[in-house]
DNA sequence: CCGGGGCATTGACGATCGTCAGAAAAAGCC
DNA sequence: GGCTTTTTCTGACGATCGTCAATGCCCCGG
């Protein structure tokens, strides 16, 4: 109880703790590997890493919201992903010992640790339950992808707008008597990234849905009605 | 060299033996493995398992071609991906202990060789670089999943699919004199899944690329001219 | 040889999207 | 505060897409 550890690491008392890949280790195991913890305070538009440049290290997100995107050779990107705190980041280049495929920037001032490679390679070479979570981050993130290829080839670009306001309602609005209200986290080519549409038609859509009384936009401020309560036996989709 | 092995595993001639996810273990413990694997011969349209099943272990594809289908409960259904020789599949369900997420089946005559849930569990204990090797197959599956939604996004669908065609023709085709010619392995709904639009929008896709001189299609069997040379300086998009 | 039955194509039409250009709004800077 | 710069919105127009319906094609069994 009294442990002779100078400063307590943070992960250990994180929220995600239990849910941490390095979690295997034990708490004391943690707490050294804490005090080699490289920690980032990252403003607006800084970035983790650029696109190209080597893993430095196992990424975890601590605070905030970091973007994940992919420049191209034309100048133009993708948005990829977001990670948010809890989410492990850069786990490819890790793993595969390649460079980065993404860039990641920090989209609200955010914190990252960093557990550096060779500490992180031999950690999981002495515990491998830690690389059996990884490979469940892994899994989590072709979830997410699933998700997304799903929901463009299922849903028309509205609604799968409409579906991707209400996920980030969820992570970064709050009730506001009887609305949902937000500060969008994004631009609107990021928003229209996600959904696979140029900006001009991002616009729109928001248009359209306003029109339909779904929501109310003031730049990048949103507010939704709160979801209606649906009855026991009222599909959420009537025919 | 004479070892008393009475039925040499066919996973160490494999053609992907050194990429294999077992490799690590060596010959020996390889071949004895090979004694428990239980191989499927799948004939075209046989499933290797469906969705919402319990996953019975690491399945890798010896020959042929595996689709994996999201089924959806409206009915429709959206092709998640293609699973050549070499491909592990299911890794997700045995990792994570979840049912899997997506139906397989087989779209060419295949083979799968199945290692036992329970004895990939005891080998990966007992051999960690063997999970690291899965590792690296989940992060293949997110290259690739990037790689469709980077197409999705940046490329009109005719591009998107000419794309597509040129892949499955590299798998799948022959060269015939100047030109390229396959049978396609794919059922055009399934076409249209990948690239995310609909059947009636792929016939006309197709139509506009034979227009443009791109390729000739007699139903399943498709043909195109060889890829002209690009001389040393000339760009693959003329501006 | 003659029907099914399923897959694939075609036509028509309205809705949606991409593109270009210009205006408006917002954000950043001295 | 006034200015520039960036972002966002709007309008217009042609291209593309989704949908419905009808037709055509191919494989298979009788």
């Amino acid at each position: 109880m009294s442990e002779p550890v100078p400063n307590p690491h943070p992960c250990a008392k994180c929220a995600f703790y239990s849910q941490s890949v390095w979690e295997p280790l034990g708490a004391r195991a943690v707490a050294v590997l804490a005090l080699r913890l490289k920690r980032k305070e990252l403003s607006v538009g800084q970035p983790v890493w650029e696109q190209g440049s080597e893993n430095t290290g196992v990424t975890c997100v601590s605070r905030g919201l970091i973007a994940l995107r992919s420049l191209h050779p034309d100048g133009r990107s993708t948005l990829l992903g977001l990670a948010y705190p809890g989410q492990i980041i850069g786990i490819r280049s890790f793993l595969t010992g390649r460079v980065h495929q993404t860039e990641a920037k920090a989209l609200l001032p955010s914190r990252v640790c960093v557990v550096s490679h060779d500490r992180a390679i031999s950690v999981i070479q002495e515990n491998p339950r830690v690389l059996s979570r990884l490979a469940i981050r892994c899994i989590d993130e072709i979830d997410r992808n699933h998700e997304r290829i799903i929901a463009a080839a299922t849903l028309p670009n509205k609604e799968h707008l409409a579906v991707l306001l209400q996920r980030l309602m969820e992570a970064h609005g709050q009730r506001i008597g009887d609305n949902y209200r937000m500060r969008l986290p994004l631009s609107r080519s990021d928003l229209a990234d996600l959904i696979g549409v140029q900006p001009e038609t991002l616009s729109r859509l928001i248009g359209r849905l306003e029109k339909d009384g779904r929501l109310t936009v003031t730049g990048r401020e949103i507010v939704m009605p709160a979801p209606i309560l649906a009855h026991k036996n009222s599909a959420s989709f009537p025919a």
